[in-house]
RNA sequence: GUUCGUGUAGCUCAGCAGGAUAGAGCACAGGAUUCCUAAUCCUGGGGUCGUGGGUUCGAAUCCCGCCACGAACGCCA
């Protein structure tokens, strides 16, 4: 439960009681009503401006209009305290029996707390990732497939209907090159000398196995047939073992895709052309010539030339697009409209795609052309990724094959490790530039917010198991029953508020679209873990442990564990797994 | 040139559906360990929130101009 929902509801019943009572002349407008934390906890636990904001209203001064309020809200059982402050805002503190009744619930919930029905069950798509399947996925994919991932499940969180979908590109002049490239590691594979690569085929060697893989299966079948005569063959086939690599390669950073689409099947579908009618007849579409390109490196060989132009600039882009090329042939664009299009015709409102920021330039056209195809009923939202620079231990890390240092998404996994390359993928906004030092990221320090999250977490379970040790097994059965009244200390009560602060995180973090905050969140909830902690060094009384006192040991205990609910529904969210022993 | 992004402590960055005295980590100075994991914690100094205006009861947060840095720009993919 998001607090500050409820008590806005409160608040809002408490008004409107007030203008059935009269003692206000109307019903005020409580559009710009809220209700919020404090920034200083003296405050209070939250924080309504509504005596400033309506006051004018119903021509009161901010002041009485808040007494007013004040006496209804002091009725509610929830609320201990209610005062005035400043300018005019009212505090609200909670009671210690609302908080200590939200333990319960974390503890029923478990790693469920947090779940919101913000999203309503609504459909939502996501597409990320959707790498050229051309060859297997490298390091400056990594940033952008963890963040969909995470983005996604945040989404799930917060009662959203997630698909996620990877769009196969495989309509393009670049997997004719794959089938020419897998041709010719066909004929290589037979025992031909082919020499070196021609420039513009792919020459990497994870091609060598589809050639094999033809060779072994059909023989010697193609060697008589001219490259054109079987290209559909090598294509498809190069295609599919380059997805099964991409799929492996997702699988190691735990990214699992519901749907995958392809740009092919959509153009043999006619999905190009049904798109094209779509703009066609809502009069979007014109044949015509675009003035030069205002772009600094202008081709020094421009001249207008007639072709099929869409209108995005009706929408807010800049300039209109081309459709076709001049000699007829589809450009880029127009197959990623039949795209937008055929997710639309699945029932997709909430489109959500992710892009590394080098697509930036791409971003506006393609808002226009959900716009434009849908007829406004869809909404297309673009999340950039910005780039990550790699380093090793300072040193800036420079991507080459020859040298021998890694640039596949394969072995950055491989070397550090899904849960520390998740989590430190999502430690930096997603549009603001990220460092990742291969070195400091494995560093077990508390600069390195993976390890402080994880450690909080061991650190909870080995008080566990320290627990069984002194009082049995059972200690930990029917945690929730525990008496929680116990937890006065101040440690205590500032952790079981930033506990139940997770729910709204949850839902102002997926309102946002931005899943680092859950990792700030993580990282602050540890904080406030290691310190209650390290609160039982200097005064033995505060120990989660305490020997003599089983009840409040008990009550100590369903606190932590809570801590462990949240930090690993947190967690999950980022895709990390949760350690119960460092 | 146009568009987008960024500018907050010495460094790396949070905070931005406006809210009270702007936060964290690192670094720097000091301190805590016979005791549940010191892989941790506590205390301290450190800020014209790039800059100039505007909106309002109130702006780091919203709007406009300017400056700096980064990225993108084509009938390319």
């Amino acid at each position: 439960m998001n607090i500050f929902i409820f008590l806005k509801k409160e608040v809002l019943k408490a008004i409107s009681k007030m203008a059935d009572n009269r003692l206000i002349v109307k019903l005020p407008d409580v559009t710009r009503v809220t209700v919020e934390s404090p920034r200083d906890e003296k405050h209070g636990d939250a924080a309504t401006n509504a005596a400033m904001v309506l006051a004018g209203q119903v021509n009161l001064k901010p002041f009485d209009f808040a007494k007013l309020l004040v006496r209804e809200l002091e009725k509610i059982p929830a609320i201990e305290n209610v005062e005035i402050a400043g300018p005019g805002f009212i505090n609200l503190k909670l009671s210690s029996a609302f908080w200590q009744e939200q333990l319960k619930t974390i503890l029923k919930e478990k790693e469920h707390y947090g779940d919101s029905d913000m999203g309503k069950g609504e459909k939502v798509n996501i597409e990320f990732v959707s790498v050229n399947p051309t060859g297997p996925m490298h390091v400056g994919h990594v940033r952008g497939a963890v963040f969909g991932d995470a983005l996604a499940e945040l989404l799930t969180k917060a009662g959203y209907q997630v698909t996620r979908e990877y769009y196969i590109n495989d309509g393009g002049a670049q997997v004719d090159k794959l089938a020419q490239s897998a041709y010719l590691r066909y004929r290589e594979a037979m025992g031909e000398n082919i020499g070196e690569i021609p420039e513009g085929y792919y020459p990497g060697l994870y091609l060598k196995p589809v050639g094999q893989y033809i060779a072994q299966k059909d023989g010697d079948k193609w060697m008589t047939v001219k490259q054109e005569d079987c290209h559909a063959y090598f294509r498809d086939t190069a295609v599919k073992m380059m997805m099964d690599l991409i799929q492996k390669d997702l699988d190691k950073a735990g990214i699992h895709f519901d749907v995958f689409t392809s740009e092919r099947v959509i153009g043999e579908t006619g999905g190009i052309e049904k798109a094209l009618d779509v703009l066609k007849n809502r009069g979007l579409i014109y044949q015509g010539k675009l003035g030069k390109p205002k772009s600094a490196k202008a081709p020094e060989d421009w001249e207008p030339r007639e072709m099929m132009i869409f209108k995005s600039t009706a929408f807010g882009d800049e300039a209109d697009r081309p459709l076709k090329r001049s000699d007829g042939s589809y450009t880029y664009f127009t197959p990623d409209i039949a795209y937008q299009y055929d997710k639309y015709q699945r029932g997709f409102k909430n489109l959500i795609m992710v892009f590394g920021a080098d697509h930036a330039g791409y971003v506006a056209r393609l808002k226009s052309a959900v716009k434009a195809v849908t007829d406004g009923k869809a909404n297309l939202d673009i999340k950039l990724v910005q780039m990550v620079s790699f380093s090793e231990d300072g040193q800036p890390l420079k991507m080459s094959k020859r040298n021998g240092t890694f640039v596949t998404f394969e072995e950055l996994l491989s070397k550090i490790g899904k849960d520390v390359v998740r989590f430190f993928m999502l430690t930096r906004k997603n549009d603001s530039q990220l460092d990742f030092d291969l070195v400091k990221v494995k560093e077990q320090s508390k600069d390195n917010p993976v390890f402080y999250v994880q450690y909080a977490y061991a650190r909870a379970y080995s008080v566990f198991r320290h627990a069984q040790e002194i009082f049995g097994e059972e200690i930990l059965n029917d945690l929730q029953n525990a008496e929680m009244s116990l937890l006065k200390d101040e440690g205590e009560m500032s952790l079981i508020k930033m506990l139940v602060s997770f729910p709204r995180l949850i839902e102002q973090a997926a309102e946002a679209k931005e899943p680092h905050r859950i990792a700030y969140y993580l990282n602050d909830l540890a904080a406030a873990f290691h310190a209650l902690w390290n609160k039982g060094r200097d005064d033995v009384q505060m120990r989660f442990l305490e020997e003599k006192n089983k009840e409040l040991s008990r009550a100590r205990l369903a606190l932590v564990k809570a801590v462990t609910n949240v930090i690993a529904s947190g967690l999950h969210v980022l895709g990390v797994t949760p350690v119960k022993e460092m």
